[in-house]
DNA sequence: ATTTTGAATTTTGCATGCAAAATTTTGTAT
DNA sequence: ATACAAAATTTTGCATGCAAAATTCAAAAT
């Protein structure tokens, strides 16, 4: 197999000065194979149940195998891939079930960040949410479907934030990760999205009025009920 | 998370002909070495803010640096140690900020559990929940704090499998294991032990009368308690 | 005495080699 | 043909080698 050869990386700009204040230190390559990895099974590059097989994946990637087997028991901690001893790696399916699962957990998640958050969210940071659930609201009359996802997530990943907890915040990423593999979920019937948008509102309420309950119980709801039109989707 | 590992487990029996029938196939050695750091960890006996210097570690686990390495990758993705590029790894720190978000996130997976557990546990566990609980309640009785944290720790688990969520399951035990680490969690005051045991009785009550939101507020307190109990001997 | 510079040493990151296990292929017998 | 057995091939798991980066240590300069 060829070598991968030299670092290079950077293609060599013509500013001679600003390349001296540039970042010095490169990324480490497993941690590079990862992230690519990882988005090729988010994005259904890597289909699931597919076979992973390391020379193969080494001579796509252009790395040698430590770095990959690596980023593999990285992902494999990460749900997105299931490691058979002795048998090769292989992308984590993602059952119907399995979707619901993840939706409980996110769901409980997600209420406990409205919960926090109106408690600890500045003004200001409300005012934020207000103007980005004004722009939902506008995709939604406009019956734009990609901005609206792209906004919608970006509303609910602004609520876990603000609910200045990093773990929260951080085990909800790693379960969306594995979510978003799920591509149904842009899929919403009208009568859902609808409904959909305003419990948005509600919940901007609530977090507003500094209502932590009902906030967290608004959200609960919320996400469970957008879990089950996944599933539902999914299963069908 | 999940590696399912072989199958192996038996010890050597001298039957000689059994011996042929025995399980082929060995654990794979970076499985082990994840598990023997992570215990080492734990247990304390790796301090939070150690410098990992790889050979060291192999010397002493007698085994080449790279399972080493693969197992270090899989202790950081689940937050116990730090991966400083280029320059190794350390053990993760735990502090009482930390310490506190964990427990605000566990309040939140328990709540779910609890009130999941009240939809879906059979009355054969709950009758079992009863009597693991009547066992605690002597423990406390007897001021056998050894043997209340056990099986205090197996009913916490034990409604979170009756959650009947996989997910949760898993999420739950990856945060446990970090929490698990301060040792502190022992020493409650006596004040603090007859509240718990009693709040025990409260959710053991709710997940008997099917009264999921009960349980689940009643866990969520009881969580949320314990955490500032745990963090505040941490701080002090 | 304290800082600085630069070599010597250690340590990390990645590629590669090799044996054992698993898979595939081929050949043989029913 | 089908089923089975054995050899050939592939693939995995782990150890090791080597270059680059980081750290340590020592001598020189302020």
């Amino acid at each position: 197999m060829a070598l991968p050869d030299a670092i290079d990386g950077e293609a060599m700009s013509a500013h001679g000065v600003a390349e001296a204040a540039r970042p010095i230190r490169r990324r480490p390559l497993h941690d590079e194979v990862t992230e690519r990895l990882r988005d090729m099974i988010v994005e259904g590059q890597l289909a699931p149940g597919t076979r992973v097989n390391e020379a193969a994946l080494c001579g796509q990637l252009g790395v040698s195998r430590t770095p990959l087997r690596e980023a593999l028991k990285i992902l494999a901690a990460e749900g997105l891939v299931d490691l058979l001893p002795r048998r090769g790696a292989r992308v984590a399916g993602l059952s119907a079930a399995e979707l619901g699962e993840l939706f409980e957990v996110l769901s409980g998640l997600e209420r406990t960040a409205a919960e926090l958050a109106a408690a600890r969210a500045s003004e200001a940071d409300l005012a934020r949410l207000t103007a980005l659930q004004a722009r939902i609201e506008q995709h939604h009359a406009a019956r734009n479907r990609h901005d609206y996802a792209h906004d919608n997530h970006a509303l609910h990943e602004a609520i876990v934030a603000l609910s200045g907890n990093a773990v929260l915040k951080e085990v909800h990423a790693r379960l969306m990760t594995r979510v978003r593999r799920a591509r149904y979920m842009a899929l919403l019937s009208q009568e859902r999205w609808d409904e959909s948008v305003a419990e948005h509102a509600g919940i901007l309420a609530a977090l507003a009025a500094r209502d932590a309950r009902r906030a967290g119980e608004l959200m609960h709801r919320h996400v469970a009920r957008t879990g089950e039109v996944v599933r539902a989707a999914l299963a069908g």
